[in-house]
DNA sequence: CGATGAAACCGAAACGTTTCGGTAGGGGGA
DNA sequence: TCCCCCTACCGAAACGTTTCGGTTTCATCG
């Protein structure tokens, strides 16, 4: 077992102190730099990469930051957003030299348990906190913990830093276009009920139809997955009256829709025009291609850990806001029949 | 700001040395039970939770595990195995107090580097090993570092233990099931060069062909993205002889050829029968229903870390095989045309 | 030529835990 | 009664870095 090299054997090879070590790496002011670049080309001969263990202990910082996903195992599965955005995230840590904390907590009292051992034990400089619902209880505990933290897609919270994307422009955008070819008769295919993001696109829905005065039609409440589309399918559907255009809450949902839809004899469409919501690829590839807001996780991602690695370094609370979600056209839209452009 | 509590608050408050309090709180012996209660109760009432910083300086166990992710950011989306694969492990690791460290690397260059530097500073006590190419230079690189690891689906690796999911058994009988409706004419669309699931997929598509005396249908390379199916649907049902039935390395390529092939009026699958691989969710929910082979991404998550833990703690080398991978009989094959079951 | 100051470098404390050798105290055997 | 041993507990070293106060060196200026 050959003893791990570590900063002193550095310093013993190199004939300096063990300070003058770490200043010489660190860039820390105090050392030629004829010492400097010695230092350095000893420390990389004998291959020395510095104890994160060591490091962390005495600078007080873990170099980490963690992200605990609050997600029930099936969803995390074909969810768009968190490839995407760990992806932008990962990309500005890796040259800070920042390393990604991933935690899932099933629930989201699991999840809050997990994240106060995090804040508690030191484990991680900060955090990201996604699917953020209203009076988050994860709120107060990180104030509470004096963890710097950032909000993803929940804006002014009070206590944290945040970065959002607007989703309500781009479904905006969607309802006015449905509304503008003809379709009177809207429904909603809802997600989880409490997240902000759900109950954003719904409020979107409903203040579109109203601002056109037209009837709030039916909603269903769905959780974001394939298979809550295709049960909404079966009730928008299968009802007596149904509706010409539906607008669901994400992709997966959509999709699940659609694909309900054809197994029913409903053609979309023509029958009727169905819309998701985010931008997944598959989304492309599905017949229709579906008509959907595509949303821009790897770019939350990128600025939310820029954000947190700023408020990390004593950066003042901010509320950033990346280019809006823009609606795709693509083919799941159509006038509603007898009405045709 | 109010200093950290730390384990000698805890000493002072309940009346005995730190080292008594690392006893009680670790199961270590030395401890008499009453003190240990004693113990636990202070602690819990003061809320103090070890800090990881000074625990794994001292321990030479950080309790953290990494993984080294090394996809292209676009294939990382849609991807169906980690996300699975991801919550397997965190199922594992959560109760066992452990957390996962995930680093993107987007070349194998840079993950090679990133895992690198992962063991050096001795962030993790052991590592993932995903996404393995045939002589992968991970494996000498490990061994030189002395980090236990895991790989998977890359069995026999001779450095280090392995969880398998039999891929082959699943595919062949899917190949047999194609020839035995009748195909003669199978085309094969194959994922990244160089990977051993790659290779694999490939070489089990060619021995059952052979076995039957059949020729080598077209090879199409592709990517594993979307993308590369819709080019390989271009090329091969644009050639001049359009086989009667398409192996695809996985789902997402599969899929990319149905849409295209829908595109170019050709009908699925009646014209011709595609098969993909992986299993992913959506899969159920394209037209037609995919046909493919299931794999188990979270049950190998769930395996691995176990094997891992177990090999931190001074376990043997092992090659566990998991449950093996099995045909999902949907709606995308069909005996080929003028030979109708 | 001696005082002054800055730059370069050094030594030691501190971070919070685990671990290990050592000590007091009490019970049991001879 | 004496000795031994075991249990319960304590104190201090060790882990590998950063940080900070202190010391040397040397050029500059009066």
């Amino acid at each position: 077992m050959p003893k791990r090299i570590s900063i002193v054997d550095v310093a013993r090879e190199a004939g300096v102190a063990i300070s003058s070590v770490s200043a010489a790496l660190n860039g820390g002011p105090g050392v030629s730099e004829a010492t400097r670049a010695r230092v350095r080309e000893t420390a990389d001969r004998m291959g020395w990469v510095p104890s994160v263990r060591g490091r962390s202990l005495s600078s007080k910082r873990t170099r980490a930051l963690g992200l605990v996903v609050q997600r029930q195992a099936g969803v995390l599965e074909a969810d768009p957003f968190f490839a995407g955005f760990i992806g932008g995230v990962e990309s500005v840590l890796e040259p800070a030299g920042y390393a990604l904390l991933l935690q899932i907590g099933r629930t989201p009292e699991a999840g809050a348990d997990r994240l106060r051992r995090l804040g508690l034990s030191g484990a991680v400089d900060g955090v990201f906190l996604t699917d953020v619902s209203v009076d988050d209880p994860r709120f107060p505990l990180l104030d509470h913990l004096h963890l710097p933290a950032v909000a993803v897609n929940a804006p002014g919270s009070m206590w944290v830093s945040s970065v959002t994307q607007d989703h309500r422009s781009g479904l905006r955008d969607l309802m006015e276009q449905l509304i503008s070819i003809g379709h009177r008769d809207i429904a909603h295919v809802a997600g989880t009920a409490g997240l902000v993001h759900s109950e954003e696109r719904a409020s979107v829905w409903r203040s579109v139809l109203e601002s056109h005065g037209l009837p709030l039609g039916p909603v269903i409440r769905g959780d974001f997955t394939t298979e809550a589309g295709v049960r909404a399918a079966d009730t928008l559907l299968g009802g007596p009256r149904v509706p010409t255009a539906v607008v669901c809450a994400n992709d997966l949902m959509a999709i699940g829709f659609l694909s309900r839809a054809k197994a029913l004899g409903v053609r979309v469409p023509d029958d009727v025009s169905v819309t998701g919501f985010d931008g997944v690829l598959l989304g492309a590839h599905v017949h229709p291609p579906l008509t959907t807001v595509m949303t821009s996780p790897v770019a939350l991602g990128t600025r939310a850990a820029e954000v947190l690695l700023a408020s990390i370094d004593g950066g003042p609370r901010v509320d950033e806001t990346i280019a809006p979600a823009a609606v795709v056209d693509r083919a799941s839209v159509a006038p509603p029949r007898g009405r045709a452009a």
